[in-house]
DNA sequence: TGCCCTGCATCTGTTTCGGCGATGAATCAC
DNA sequence: GTGATTCATCGCCGAAACAGATGCAGGGCA
């Protein structure tokens, strides 16, 4: 006996169809196929069945049996069911609700999350947004395995099936204990900073990028402590303990522990870091990620407009 | 854009098997078809949704993305409902229960049905038997229709697609008024009925059979009364308004207006009516029909054997 | 850094399947 | 009987699916 998995949609629908005008003939001009197309799918499905489905009355129509009564209704079901699935998937693309997830690189959390997740909640009451923050290693992992659908982040050299949008170029500064002799400067050269300790803001990416920006000015630096805390790198450098370079700034220029720092600007050209949205290259762009991709270049433009 | 129309059904299964090994490779394996076959109905299904439903990470397996998780649940049970439509349809064909629609001559149906009806809900408690009184005509057309799956009848010329199981021989008798003549008698010779007027059970088989078996002795009738009732026939027959060829014997002879009709065996060697079960040649016999059948043959059975 | 292994995509030749159109068989209406 | 209707069947064709081989990219390892 043939299986049961071998039964087409193609035979659910014309047998529906026929099953519907009580004619094949009628059926089949109805589905715009030849006669013989509609009495070979119901013959085939029949057997699949293993149960006759119609009477056949010679030059009259057709009539349903027990049998095929309940698997009109049936397929009927299945097939709106499929069309329901279909619709879903398609939607869950096209449609700005539901769930999205998506990473942020762990600095820019606090700048940002809270803004952009107000955004879209107000812009679109109906989308979820689901955030996990990431080092620029777990942004990429993010991506590749369908955690997140987007990544916020500065562009870590990302391969090439990561698409990157710019949104801002994010200015590196250097932060200085305000009693530092430096404090005086309004532009800090890297040079002056030879000598002087550093305290090294230690995650994958911007760790090589920041002592590449000292390399450039051939500064080899001392590096006096190293952590992975965006405010315990600020707390240490206005305790005194040294330097640091940072990129994004707070508005303000206090620390947890009472005290604060100064922030200066660097007289070196050296390049600013691109602020990015990044996706993967091979999906396409939902309308739940331009949403919240949206947000984000609202939220930073609003930020950037603040600080000149 | 695809239709979703054209999304077929093995497309929606090896989109299963990949989504559950995460793995177009394992999951053709698991098939028994080629990884390209996969890799080639995961691609289309995913540009008739409209969605990207993996991620591909080469060399490591895939990844579900939002709308391949809403899929991969949904078509789940796609599936599923489609293999309970098609088993309930197989079911009708197998199973003794449900609901069975069955024909029954007019006449035979006070003879018979009481007790096949109670036999069979004895037997399957499960089992609903709805009947259709019908005439020979009728008979023909619930067959040909659907509306009778089988039909309890005496074998009036069926066509070839009708099936018959012959399950008794039913002789026909003579039926007078308990005053007449001939009613002393044992077996009455059809000839000696020639000038005795006759009430015919006016029914479209029944009538040409009645006929024939008197035109075979020569007898040309004086029919005084036609009726389509059964009872009719015999109150008049014991109202002393003629005799009357039937077939069917109550258990007794009491008519409803109080009064009584003798029997008698006819003396002449005549055809007696084959008592038939009548299905569809083009139909496979069902488990639910046979239930009936079985019951028929049991009261049929039944009643010879107390005639005797 | 170079190599191998893995895993998906793609290409090509082959086969299978679904559909078309014509024909046949059975029935009904006239 | 004749024509019309309706479903089944047959031969042919084209498109689609498949298998197998190859290509390509990334990860792991030395």
């Amino acid at each position: 006996m043939a299986r049961k998995a071998d039964v087409t949609l193609t035979q659910l629908r014309y047998f529906i169809e026929a099953a519907t005008c009580l004619s094949m003939t009628v059926a089949a001009q109805q589905l715009l196929v030849a006669q013989s197309a509609v009495s070979a799918a119901v013959a085939q499905l029949e057997q699949q069945v293993g149960a006759q489905l119609f009477i056949r009355q010679r030059s009259k129509g057709l009539a349903l049996t027990a049998a095929g009564q309940q698997l009109l209704g049936d397929a009927r079901a299945v097939l709106a069911g499929l069309d329901e699935a279909l619709d879903a998937a398609r939607g869950l693309d096209n449609q700005v609700r539901g769930t999205i997830r998506i990473a942020c690189f762990v600095t820019m959390a606090p700048f940002l999350l809270a803004d952009v997740l107000a955004l879209v909640q107000e812009e679109h009451p109906h989308l979820e947004v689901q955030v996990l923050e990431v080092d620029a290693a777990g942004a990429r992992d993010a991506l590749r395995s369908g955690q997140a659908e987007m990544v916020i982040s500065y562009d870590f050299g990302y391969s090439d099936d990561v698409r990157r949008e710019t949104i801002a170029q994010v200015p590196a500064h250097v932060i200085l204990p305000a009693a530092h002799p430096l404090a005086a400067r309004a532009r800090i050269p890297l040079r002056e900073l030879a000598h002087e300790r550093m305290i090294l803001l230690d995650l994958p990416h911007s760790r090589e990028y920041f002592l590449s920006l000292l390399a450039s000015a051939g500064v080899e630096p001392v590096i006096r402590h190293r952590s992975h805390g965006y405010e315990t790198v600020r707390s240490l450098v206005a305790k005194g303990h040294g330097y640091s370079i940072l990129n994004l700034r707070p508005r303000h220029d206090q620390t947890y522990d009472g005290r604060s720092v100064v922030t200066r600007a660097i007289a070196d050209d050296v390049p600013a870091l691109p602020f990015v949205i990044a996706t993967l290259a091979s999906m396409r762009t939902t309308a739940r990620a331009q949403a919240v991709a949206d947000a984000v270049r609202v939220v930073v433009g609003r930020q950037l407009s603040r600080r000149d």
